[in-house]
DNA sequence: CCCTAACCTGACCGATCGGTCAGCGCCTGC
DNA sequence: GCAGGCGCTGACCGATCGGTCAGGTTAGGG
């Protein structure tokens, strides 16, 4: 019997970090960052605080380590906006990138919007919602009317808000995908006179 | 020279209840619930915590009084909202309502949307986001399809979230103004269809 | 076989949390 | 002038917060 592979084997879920990221996730989205304690996370995870903080050096290097993944992909899309935007004809496919990006990133958008405002002195807060801004001025170069402005925020907080509101629970996959078609048809009609 | 009549002098601010919930709405709409201490509030209000709970009996009594008034004239609302949608006539005099009671109470719409979910075991809160969806219920009688569900969604949603991203700082009364006409015609543009 | 390093933990720390309580000064009606 | 209640406070409570630390356990390489 020829030697066994060096155990590239069942890869569940052993990696503590990444577990520990998720579920930080969550709670922080479902009871805020001051309403989660390192207690009730690493309770709802299956390791004491210490080994929390063996994993994360602080409470706010978890939540900067959760929500990294999120903002760099956003990160990602504002770099491709710029040609995006020059070229007419990829103007929708904009909008279905962006609403697949919130949809992905569910939870971490969930925290950015709702307690952007609240945490703006935690760094990846404050970096994620210097990118939206810097979406929001690239995309209206010449930012007219107040009018225009109040449409596009509409738009695009609009839909994330509604996003955002969705349940956990109340997401079928099916319904999921007519919510995103939805979302893009609604948004789409509302940018296109800008 | 006659008596001076029974001091009905400078009522300025001798009122600390409500005074205390005057801080307390401004404190919990910019730090969150969980994330305001008593000892903060009574700190910005110039008295001491044991004084905020001579007032209050507890941190969610003082939470619940201070969203109170909001949620009293969103109850308002809902009950004038039969005769509005019945006559088809005071549809749009029902987004200019709307939109007025949110500029009007914009801190308490602030907590509720941001902090809705949070703390949804909170009595009031409850109250308020079951008033929310009644008002969405009678408003969209024959709830059709998904799009028009989200587009409506959008159209609430959006511009309340629009409304609580505006710092208090960056109100000018001639902005606010612009702004409530840009929401009421972005708003009503949205809705006309359904 | 042992040494090391990675992983994880309980005990403990000072600070702060929401809340209680006894008592202070002051105004008012008798 | 005195009794009583209202507004307010500091001292204090147990619980919990984020964070530190010394030590226990385990797997792997020499």
């Amino acid at each position: 019997m020829p030697s066994t592979p060096p155990t590239p084997v069942q890869r569940v879920q052993i990696d503590a970090g990444a577990e520990l990221r998720l579920v930080a996730l969550e709670m922080f989205a479902e009871n805020g960052y001051s309403g989660t304690s390192l207690q009730q996370i690493a309770d709802a995870a299956g390791y004491s605080k210490s080994s929390v903080l063996y994993h994360f050096r602080s409470k706010e290097a978890l939540f900067e380590a959760a929500l990294t993944p999120a903002v760099a992909e956003l990160d990602l899309f504002l770099e491709s906006i710029v040609e995006k935007l020059t070229n007419d004809e990829h103007r929708s496919g904009f909008v279905e990138e962006f609403i697949d990006l919130l949809l992905e990133h569910r939870l971490a958008a969930h925290i950015i919007i709702n307690q952007g405002q609240t945490l703006s002195d935690i760094p990846i807060i404050d970096q994620a919602t210097g990118l939206i801004g810097r979406i929001g001025e690239s995309f209206m170069s010449g930012l007219p009317t107040t009018q225009q402005r109040i449409r596009l925020g509409i738009a695009l907080a609009g839909a994330a808000y509604v996003m955002v509101a969705l349940r956990p629970s109340a997401v079928e996959l099916d319904d999921l995908d007519e919510v995103r078609e939805a979302l893009i048809d609604v948004v789409t009609e509302l940018i296109t006179p800008l």
